[in-house]
DNA sequence: GCGATTCGTTACGGTTCCGTATCATGTTTT
DNA sequence: AAAACATGATACGGAACCGTAACGAATCGC
């Protein structure tokens, strides 16, 4: 079964757990480098350059410059793909994953405190 | 009630929609800068330069610089308070509502198209 | 009235992002 | 082997962000 939100529960939501993942996050991972961490964590791999920007729809530079920040916060490390040596491959590490579990507990506990949608009586 | 997710689900909620927002946002809105956007269209009103930033915790330079940006996207409005004029009253914009109900409703409308949390048979 | 406070803005130096264009490297094609 | 193609990284000029610090304007307190 899918889930099924008010506009003030959707909004509210937004709102309260980007606010509380700010806190985790700082303000220096940008929405779209948020949305390839994501998109790294949650599809199944292999995750090339190449393949994310497509899938993402944003340039190859966007993706090359969010590994860095992300490699160097070690959420993400490169390995050249041996078979073909033009590509990378993206890998997951224990620290990314412990980070985007965090992100999810964050989503969930706000989701759980989230006021009844009120059609005020 | 309040709203129980699985971890799956939150950060497939948080991915998709998170993505389909970029199409509607752009890269240029910052995180910081949705929560600013998102606390004046659903917190009550009166908003000011230092109650936004005391709520939010960030600096002032960044609420002056988020209203600059979002204002000249005519998402909200700057409005000397006459009755102390030392505050800047951030005011709504017809245009700023139907862009935060649109983000509601792609939130809503991810949600709905997500899958069912699988504990996979 | 006059100093002290408060409010929002601006200025500064630094960092990072943006998109476009180019590059080096590796692979495929002929 | 040489040319064509694919992949990811880099260079570039421009714009926006960051936090700290200073600033002008307005109000409060004595």
């Amino acid at each position: 079964m899918s889930i099924d939100l008010k506009p003030s529960q959707a909004l509210g939501l937004w709102h309260s757990a980007t606010l509380a993942q700010l806190e985790l996050v700082g303000p220096d991972l940008t929405m779209r480098q948020l949305v390839i961490l994501l998109h790294i964590y949650l599809k199944p791999p292999p995750h090339t350059v190449r393949g994310l920007a497509a899938k993402l729809d944003v340039t190859k530079p966007v993706i090359t410059r969010a590994l860095d920040t992300m490699g160097n916060m070690g959420l993400v490390r490169r390995v050249r793909d041996e078979r073909d040596r033009r590509n990378v491959i993206i890998k997951r590490t224990v620290e990314g994953a412990l980070f985007v579990e965090k992100l999810g507990d964050i989503i969930i506990r706000e989701a759980a405190s989230l006021p009844r949608d009120g059609v005020m009586p």
